[in-house]
DNA sequence: GCAGGGATTTTCT
DNA sequence: GAAAATCCCTGCG
């Protein structure tokens, strides 16, 4: 048995909760012929209320309709003009919370994301939201499928990290709030605000 | 190692 | 028409 139940108990968890224990879960992307993967070293929550950054703030639209979905869903977003994003939607059916999955360290299919990024470095594979979707060669078709039958598959993790807290990052509206979480020493982890 | 700016298009005001 | 949950290249030192 995996720990699939484990998994949902983690994605019921309110949002804050979630991004915290995302930290050192393997992700792995499958599709016919390729098969990628990584640890979650760094992520960002964002939520409903009291968060103008946050693609639900406004209410639910045609581009952030996943997100509404219920916990579990994968909620991919494309943004300045050429990339794509990777959230897990959390909270509530209709409420509009997610998990930003902003860096990984990479674990199996190195080959085929150094072909995907454009670079041979294991640390600039998947060290940034974007680089993290095109490694694991996501796109618009993945929006709206869920963690539990889609190509995306998440195992939980087998210990716990120490885990620090910041602000996220490349926004401009809410930049107080301390939602971005990481790996405590991990190279993997993307900016260079470490804090 | 770090700061600055261009790319590129969807989305919403 | 402006902004955007970003990345990468350049220049400098």
């Amino acid at each position: 048995m995996t720990g699939m139940k484990d998994i949902n108990a983690l994605l019921n968890m309110p949002t804050i909760a979630v991004a915290q224990a995302l930290l050192g879960c393997e992700l792995v992307s499958t599709g016919p012929d390729d098969k990628t993967s990584g640890i979650i070293v760094e992520t960002e929550a964002y939520l409903s209320q009291d968060d103008a950054s946050s693609h639900a703030f406004r209410g639910q639209t045609k581009r952030n309709g996943s997100m509404f979905s219920r916990p579990g869903t994968v909620y991919v977003y494309f943004t300045y003009g050429k990339h794509f994003c990777l959230n897990i939607v959390t909270g509530p059916v209709g409420v509009g919370e997610a998990v930003l999955i902003r860096a990984m360290e990479p674990t199996g299919g190195l080959d085929l994301m150094q072909k995907r990024r454009q670079t041979e470095q294991p640390q600039l594979l998947m060290r940034g939201p974007a680089c993290v979707a095109q490694a694991l060669g996501l796109s618009l078709a993945d929006n709206g499928t869920h963690i539990e039958d889609g190509r995306l598959l998440l195992l939980p993790r087998r210990k716990t990290p120490l885990i620090q807290t910041g602000v996220r990052i490349g926004i401009t509206k809410a930049q107080d709030l301390p939602l971005r979480f990481w790996i405590k020493g991990s190279p993997f982890v993307s900016g260079s605000r470490k804090v």
